[in-house]
DNA sequence: TTGTAATTGATAATGATTATCATTTGCAAT
DNA sequence: ATTGCAAATGATAATCATTATCAATTACAA
């Protein structure tokens, strides 16, 4: 089981890319959260330790992380993109809370073989799906029964 | 069955908001459309009838179309949102070619049953959620085998 | 060492959407 | 009609996340 650090440095000679100080600053700070994160998130974190890091080259370092098969983007749909591990992270969707913005990871294989089958009923061939389910958590139902 | 430009018209009365030739306009040319619209597209059609409207008087009436209950929010995650009927337009998700862009709406009632359960599984209350399903269209798979 | 290509950080640009604001409009009460 | 007031409009500036640009720096290869 290769470990995520190789197979980042795996991408980068793939792509003839050089591993830089940056790089590997960014990658560790980005696999030491658990929680999905932000790039302004991350490039608060990151500065901490390099204040002269520019935001510009954890967007960058971003995008590798995510072409190397390490991160995937996942859209609330509040305009701000969040990344997530996705290396022996199962796939998983997402249940978010309107009301406090807690997330859970969710899967269900059934819903996931039928939505293949949707596809092929229309002759797609599935490539991928985004899917998030909004709803109250039983924390907020209580607050705002009072 | 009341027709869109009355739950409109009552919208506005309901929130003591005026109905203005510009609404009515927006409004006329986005029931026109039956597929997804956005801002521009809506704009630039409204523009040939009325030069002198203006772009944010578009926004402004999308978002009290929306409000009215007539339409909805689409994010194909391509960074322009989509505005599309929902006024006697059953629930549905949406298909997405990745090659062409074509989509096409889809509904399944299993998979929106098993989405309730997982949220209430989590102890959500499930609200809305959203499931695009990304593919390759036959079309497509046709060009690119040559 | 020297040439070349990659990388960086700072900063400007982008592009969709929203906020601002002065002006115009429509209605309500005189 | 006339006045007053709140709503509506259009033009334009602002916002905000993300990308592009670019000059300066770095690292590898011949």
């Amino acid at each position: 089981m290769k470990s995520e650090r190789e197979i980042f440095d795996n991408y980068l000679i793939k792509k003839n890319l050089r591993e830089t100080p940056q790089r590997v600053m960014i990658l560790d700070a980005f696999l030491k959260r658990e929680e999905h994160i932000t790039a302004e998130q991350l490039y608060d974190i990151v500065k901490k330790r390099d204040p002269s890091i520019g935001q510009a080259t954890v967007y960058r370092v971003l995008r590798l992380i995510v072409e190397a098969g390490l991160a995937l983007e996942v859209d609330f749909g509040d305009g701000v993109m969040r990344y997530e591990h996705c290396y022996n992270h199962p796939h998983h969707d997402h249940l978010v809370c309107k009301g406090c913005g807690k997330t859970v990871e969710v899967m269900d294989s059934v819903i996931e073989e039928l939505q293949k089958r949707v596809a092929e009923s229309f002759d797609f061939e599935l490539m991928d799906h985004e899917m998030y389910l909004y709803g109250n958590c039983g924390d907020c139902r209580k607050k705002s029964r009072g």
